[in-house]
RNA sequence: CGGGGUAUAGCUUAGUCCGGUUAAAGCGCACGUCUGGGGGGCGUGAGAGCGGAGGUUCAAAUCCUCUUGCCCCGACCA
């Protein structure tokens, strides 16, 4: 092995990035805090963009695409969202460069905006100063609009994936008649979330509310979906925000309603991102390598053959070839590995740092046999099986599979659920990872002193969690259900 | 923004303390060859002037000054 990954136990984050440049997901750029995303990696988001955008279009909503720079004026009418955004904003200033008189290029004082632009973090004011237009009656409403986009948020510190100053995501932002209406579709999205995310990428969730600390800036209610990574710290996957008519009070936007008054509209936003990409990395992934769920790995089967002469050579590609049509008819993405140029060796260390769910590995021996080697790569066991059998046992083992990655995710994070009745215990509990159920008080000044204490924060109170009297861990009051904590990325 | 570290070939690093031939190695790359069921062997070769600027010296990767990038810790972070 030429290619070293760190042993995950003992250095978590160095594995993490192994993997990343090993399977050749992304790197990091010649620009400060941003990455560049590779084909590889690039391909993952775009399965992940397919399955996405047929559930959004499939649940009523339609893509648009809104500009990437905000006035600084739009930006600063919602006062919280404001403070939230703040820290983190890079600013355009300037529109011309210049050569000065030892021929360097400088930016042309002369050239200053009249009004800075913001580069977006998130699109809520742009959006709304446009929906302001845009809706005048119930007629027009409700409004159900995604973007898929870049956002920019100036970080401190970056990891890729999971924190950079660029990243990519799906933005979206609907308008509605009534509150309610609202608050089903800001629901709807966190269900189709925890859908997409469990069912597709094969990671178990925990969902529900965001504390009122945690939650976004400028909504009322933040629903959220979190995942456990493997090192015992929470992801947040995904967020969906009822936004109540914070922004339509800011950016004025009425609608005359059935009885015929002029009425605020009600908001929602929610959003995924690249990040997932991280959380998939994170969940499944093990010393050799990426391991992918087959439902998105762009190459759901390789194909290697094994030869010394090139009659052999010939004959096996002409087998294999069959098989390629025959997988590919059944709508199974399929990856034809022919090269010359590598070994069998190398590419089978090559296709399991890449995470490829089923390796097909033909030879000499196999042909005369009528056979194929099969390996599955979560599970790495060699089997042989016949020419007959190979279309019917690829299509069951990406299945189970798929059901098998989650399975395992599932059990390693109930594995490392934990409820805890006194401070001891939470310490504890959160030193050593996991997600940690305890009561609180419900005040932002015990979560932050529970923060400062332990560096666990409210990961979500949980929406159908059963109520359930007890004592705040910290303070003693009394608490009504137990909420999840836990470190957090 | 505070504390610490680091910068030498495409990559990973040795050399720096204590200045002295043509700056070294592994991986990768190219070519040849033997190979071929888990990143194979042997041989040949190309490739850097040591982050940048200035200084000390007969002589600087090595010493001094300034500067820049990156990494880690902290602060910060929906």
């Amino acid at each position: 092995m030429s290619k070293k990954i760190a042993n995950k136990l003992e250095n978590f984050s160095q594995w993490y990035n192994d993997i990343i440049l090993n399977a050749d997901l992304a790197e990091n750029s010649g620009v400060r805090g941003c990455m560049v995303i590779k084909p590889y990696g690039f391909a993952i988001w775009e399965e992940m963009k397919q399955v996405l955008d047929k559930k959004f279009k499939e649940t009523g909503h339609v893509n648009a695409y809104f500009p990437i720079f905000i006035p600084k004026s739009f930006f600063t009418k919602e006062a919280s969202h404001v403070d939230g955004f703040a820290k983190e904003c890079a600013v355009v200033t300037h529109y011309r460069l210049k050569n000065n008189d030892s021929g360097e290029v400088i930016v042309d004082e002369n050239a200053k905006l009249e009004e800075e632009l913001i580069v977006r973090p998130t699109s809520e004011t742009i959006i709304w100063d446009t929906y302001k237009k845009w809706i005048k009656s119930y007629r027009d409403l409700p409004l159900l609009i995604n973007q898929w986009a870049n956002v920019v948020r100036w970080e401190m510190r970056t990891r890729l994936f999971l924190r950079t100053s660029e990243f990519l995501w799906q933005e979206g932002h609907t308008a509605h008649e009534t509150k309610s209406e609202a608050i089903e579709e800001a629901e709807k999205i966190l269900f189709l979330y925890k859908d997409f995310i469990e069912n597709t990428l094969a990671v178990p969730l925990i969902y529900g509310l965001k504390s009122e600390r945690e939650k976004f800036a400028g909504a009322i209610d933040t629903y959220c979906v979190e995942a456990l990574m493997q090192d015992g710290k929470a992801l947040q996957a995904g967020t969906s925000h009822f936004l109540g008519q914070n922004f339509a009070k800011a950016f004025d936007v009425k609608f005359a309603s059935r009885s015929g008054n002029l009425e605020y509209v009600w908001a929602s936003s929610w959003g995924v991102s690249t990040r997932l990409i991280g959380a998939l990395v994170m969940t499944h992934s093990d010393e050799k390598g990426l391991v992918l769920p087959p439902k998105l790995a762009p190459y759901q089967v390789v194909l290697i053959p094994i030869y010394h002469s090139q009659e052999e050579y010939d004959a096996i590609i002409e087998k294999m070839k069959l098989i390629s049509c025959e997988l590919s008819s059944l709508g199974i993405r399929v990856k034809e590995d022919f090269r010359d140029t590598y070994k069998p060796g190398w590419k089978f260390s090559e296709y399991e740092l890449k995470g490829v769910p089923v390796r097909i590995a033909m030879g000499p021996r196999d042909l005369k046999n009528n056979t194929v080697e099969f390996v599955r790569r979560d599970k790495c066991e060699k089997q042989i099986i016949s020419f007959s059998e190979i279309t019917s046992t690829t299509q069951s083992i990406l299945n189970q599979m798929q059901h098998d990655l989650f399975l395992k995710a599932k059990l390693f994070q109930e594995n490392n659920t934990f409820s805890v009745d006194n401070f001891d215990d939470f310490s504890y509990r959160i030193n050593n990872g996991g997600f940690v159920l305890a009561h609180w008080d419900g005040s932002p000044e015990t979560e932050d002193e529970i923060k400062k204490l332990t560096k666990a924060t409210i990961r979500c109170i949980p929406m159908d969690a059963k109520k359930e009297n007890g004592l705040c861990i910290l303070t003693g009051k009394p608490s009504l259900q137990r909420v999840i904590f836990a470190k957090s990325y």
